[in-house]
DNA sequence: TTATCACATTGACAAACATCTATATGTATT
DNA sequence: AATACATATAGATGTTTGTCAATGTGATAA
């Protein structure tokens, strides 16, 4: 994952409502009336934060009938955490806690 | 760190310049000339780019003469950094390649 | 003290963003 | 076929963002 892509995807998580969302899916599929219970917002505000989060690549849809399952993409996801691990914080000294 | 402290430091990291900035600091601790360098901006806009990583935490500052040297923050990009990791992705049978 | 250099601040502006209401689309049920 | 339900789209709106030119501030050098 180059840097571009890599602020695409903090672009997408910087919205406190969609990060709280990968949160929920981290737990597993959810469908999108279930996420909207859990937020303050209107079914439209909804539709366009869980586009955002598709078109980034963070999550898959399942459409079954009416209803939409969304399920975080490991692929993205772990790319942009081993692209954030990549990131780290040398000292002065050389030394430093780096998880 | 909790969420919506996270959504911030992925809101100042949705920067491309900023998260090149990070890149740039991962090897060491650097001159605001230098890193005004290596960008296509101005010297207000980095200037701005600098106050917002150094406000989220992300950066420090050591001010020596008429010079600012930015370094990494460790202490916040390692929470940061705990806190992507807890974000695991959950297949719908349990597994999952989750680094 | 005057000039120069590094950086910060201000004000302006276009673009992007998050949100809503209203409406459309597509699926399932009666 | 008509209705109800889940989700998407369109349009509007106030807010935030990244950028620049112009100017201010504070430290060093001449």
């Amino acid at each position: 994952m180059n840097t571009i892509d890599a602020a695409l995807i903090c672009k997408s998580l910087s919205d406190a409502n969609r990060l709280q969302i990968m949160q929920i899916l981290a737990d597993g599929e959810q469908c999108a009336c279930k996420l909207l219970e859990a937020f303050h917002i209107t079914q439209p505000t909804l539709s366009y934060h869980m586009k955002n989060l598709s078109e980034c690549g963070l999550v898959d849809v399942r459409k079954d009938g009416k209803w939409n399952y969304y399920s975080i993409n490991c692929e993205t996801l772990n790319a942009f955490k081993s692209f954030m691990q990549s990131l780290t914080c040398t000292m002065a000294d050389g030394n430093c806690l780096c998880l």
